[in-house]
DNA sequence: AGCCTGACTCAAA
DNA sequence: CTTTGAGCCAGGC
């Protein structure tokens, strides 16, 4: 299986209204390290919206991708805020609070 | 095979 | 806090 598709594979688990950072998809993928491979896949993104929400994956810190990624500045925002993920004007999400804790998603949050 | 790129991350200045 | 530099990985050429 390619990279790219074990990538997709996850992203595609991200529920509604949670995010997970490159780093989080590379280590659910068996790379911790590869979160630039993931960007790298995610790029290429062939099937965006529900089928890969890939505008639920943002950095570490949870800051959004660059606005051209999208195709605009509130692109990926837009599209978090309506799944109730709140987004400040910097283009961060509140990790502590919609980062996806992965496949098993433990208990509490 | 080698070299380059990037939606990343970490460490250091 | 901002800016650099370097490590990492997969895929395209």
């Amino acid at each position: 299986m390619r990279f790219d598709e074990l990538v997709y594979a996850v992203v595609r688990q991200i529920p509604r209204g949670r995010v997970a950072s490159y780093g989080q998809v590379a280590l659910l993928c068996g790379n911790p390290r590869a979160s630039r491979a993931v960007g790298w896949a995610l790029r290429r993104n062939p099937a965006p919206g529900e089928e890969i929400p890939c505008h639920r994956v943002v950095n570490r810190e949870g800051r959004l991708a660059p606005a051209f990624v999208f195709g605009g500045p509130d692109a990926q925002r837009s599209l978090l805020e309506a799944e109730g993920v709140a987004v400040d004007d910097e283009g961060f999400v509140d990790m502590e609070r919609y980062a996806w804790y992965g496949p098993t998603e433990p208990p509490g949050r």
